[in-house]
Parts: C-alpha cells; structure tokens; sequence
DNA sequence: CCCTTTGGATACATTCCTGTATCGGATACA
DNA sequence: TGTATCCGATACAGGAATGTATCCAAAGGG
C-alpha cells in the first residue's frame, strides 16, 4: 500500500474532469463572478459535496481550469510554431498560430476573466505573467532562428524579444476586439495582417482586411 | 409647477455623485462581481435606501460609472489630439496621447471589468463598441490631415482606417501587460514606441530606407 | 414661514449561497 | 470475494445580499 501518496481512484479523476469541463462551459456562458458552486455542479451532474471534495474554493477551481486550458493552448501554439522546418516561413506560421489562437471565443472569454481576476491579486499575476513569458520566449526563440536565415528581419522593432512582446500585444489587442464583436473570421484575417506588418518589415503585399459591420 | 420633468434637487444630484465616485474606488479595489451594493453605500457614506433611489439595480450603476469615465477619457483624448495646429506631430501627439491613456491603473481595471461584462450582454457590447469607434473615428480624423501634409504615411497598414484600429489594438495589448506588471512607466514607453513604429512607417528610431507606396 | 414634494434611513421578509457533518454505496487491493 | 478506504449525496445551520415598504427629514416653491 503506498503510504506517501494517497490513493486516488479513477473516479476522482473523472468526477475532477467532468467538474472541470462543466466550469469552463458555465463560466464562459455567464462569467466568473456571476456563477455559484451550485450552478457548476448542476451542470457537471455532481452534488456540492463532490466539489468540495475536489476543490477547496471556487478560486481554486477557476485558478485550475485556467492552468489546464492555458497549458493546453501552449501546447498547440509550440506545435504550430515547430511545425516548419528550421526556417520560419512567416506568414505560414502567422497562419497557423492564429488559427490556434483564435480558436475558440469561450476560451478567450475565461481567459479575460482570469486577466481581471489576475490583475488583483498579486500572486496570480505571477503566475499569468510567467505563462505569458514562457509563450513570448516560445515565439523569440521561433523568430531567432529565423531571422539570420533570411535578411527579412523585424524592423518596426528593435529586437527579437521586443518583437515577441509586440506579437503578444497584437494578440492581445485583437482578442479584446474579438470579445465585443465576435467576428472570429475577421479577428484572424486582421490579427494576421499585423502579425505580418509586424514581422516581415511592412512590406507586405497580402490582401487588406475588408471590414464588414 | 413642472409636470414633463420630475424635479430633482441639488441633494440628489451630490449623492448620485457621491454613489458614482465610491463606486469607482470599491470596483477597482475588489472588481465588479465581487462588490455588493451594500459596499458601494458604505463606501459611499450612504445606507441602501439611497442606492435604490438613484439606481435600480448594480449593473445600471455600473453602467452609469463606465459612460462618465469613458466620455471623460474621451474628452481628455480629443484634446490631446486637437493640441497642435493643423499639421500632426507625431511624435508629440503619441506622447500626449499615451500619458492620457495610460494615466490611472484604477480606471484601466474597471474598464476591463466593464469589457468582460460587455462581452456577454449584445446591448453593452454594442455600446462600447461604438464608444470605440467614435474614438477610432478621432484617430482616424487626425490621421486624415496629417497624413496629406507630410508624406509620412501610415505604412504597414493599408489605409487611415486600419491605422486607427492598430492604434487601439496596440492600447488594448499593452493594457493587457499593464494590468499585470503594473509598470506605468514601461507601458508609456512601450506604447510610445510601438505607436511610432506603427504610425511612421518603420523608421522611428533606427534610420532606415523606406519607400513609400 | 408653511406646505408640498422629494430623498434617504430603517426595518423586514425572502432568497440564495456557502460550508460542514454524516452516511451509504463504490472502488481498489489482497 | 472480503474488506478497508475513498468518494460523493444528503441534510442542515448560518450568513449574506437583495429588494421593498414605510417613515421621517430635508428642499424648495409660494
């Protein structure tokens, strides 16, 4: 019998998972700060025993969810951005990490909610901001092994980390765009044209971003 | 007596003031969703009699706080546009901008709040979106008759249009980080630069040859 | 200065939510 | 298959927030 770590069932697991899916889903559709525990476990199919069981707060259940989406997308990003060989062809990357990114407007949802929720305590604002500093060292390290290869270099910017910082910013500049008028296909077409201005020297010879409202 | 407009005496007016202004501060501190009414009355010198009287439910008085703000903000922007003559300094101008933006970290966090609020309510949203195209519609004023003047163009954006939007993306990103790392000064700087970089085709600080479509 | 109207305080009923304590069925392991 | 342990359901108590109804004081007009 293992006596360091206490036995935990499948159950457990699946029970966690379910709650967790079930947050994500209820907090996207009305926002932290607007739902209770109970609402949750309804939606979860669980009683407030089974998530008190598994969680000690609410807090503590939203700072886990974020944990597991954002490490998610992490993953998504980095394999977008690995998917190319040694060199970096821009605008196929720029491709593909904004279809990764702006998948899915529920995500980003939670994730603005988690920045609110950040932006008041300090120690989750660490945490935020670490995720957000392995994402940038990500996309550095892309954009370094690639601008020595071709002369086409990030000019608007100084450096290669100024130049990931600024990506970051677009995205998040789109996102909260995005957030109000919900217009997925133009948010990447858009995010793409910046990302593009950005990185390849304005030069760039793509199609504008008609806007249609 | 007047029968159209029910009468409304100074002592209202202060409260209302009074109620908005507590609200302010309690938002900041704590955020919209983890406030009570009761809070704001407290704060506010007031018992809840008041708040009902004034207002009918938090959310109006939270949309009631965001419209003074933003249209005082908006206020403050126009002017900083408007300062110098006919021609644009961009430079300048971006300067100006950036400090009344990027002034108070308290109103940055309501006004995340409020968007995360906004992107769950069609009506809100639509509200604050065509807050913020009134803004960009400023921008892209100011743009419009700098631009002709100088042959400094807006380069990695196709037209004056696109270059409004990037000004804001690039205010809502560097608002992200802000919110985070609370660093007021490197946002100011970051957004400065950025902002060159986007508005004067590149060549802002790093002397480079750049043709002109 | 009085009198009408208005504004805010107080008290109350109600609803909702949280957190805990206990219990019976499920689960893993021998 | 037996059994010790774990997990989640249920019931309950306490607290907090909301909204309303009522009442007294303050404003302002005549």
């Amino acid at each position: 019998m293992e006596r360091t770590a206490a036995r935990v069932t499948r159950r457990r697991v699946r029970t966690r998972a379910n709650l967790l899916d079930a947050a994500f889903e209820v907090f996207a559709a009305k926002g932290f700060g607007r739902v209770s525990i109970e609402e949750v476990c309804e939606a979860a199919g669980y009683s407030r025993g089974a998530f008190y069981s598994n969680f000690a707060s609410q807090d503590e259940l939203f700072f886990a969810l974020y944990r597991q989406r954002a490490d998610l997308i992490a993953e998504q990003v980095s394999g977008a951005l690995a998917q190319d060989g040694p060199d970096l062809d821009v605008p196929a990357a720029v491709d593909r990490v904004t279809e990764v990114l702006l998948l899915d407007l529920d995500w980003l949802l939670v994730k603005t909610d988690f920045l609110v929720h950040a932006a008041r305590d300090p120690a989750v604002a660490q945490s935020l901001l670490e995720h957000r500093a392995r994402l940038r060292g990500a996309i550095a390290e892309r954009l370094a092994r690639a601008v020595p290869s071709h002369t086409e270099l990030p000019a608007v910017l100084g450096d290669i980390d100024s130049a990931a910082h600024a990506v970051v910013a677009a995205y998040d500049g789109v996102t909260t765009q995005l957030l109000l008028d919900k217009d997925v296909e133009h948010a990447r077409a858009w995010l793409k044209q910046l990302l593009t201005a950005l990185l390849t020297d304005g030069s760039g010879k793509h199609d504008r971003v008609v806007r249609t409202p």
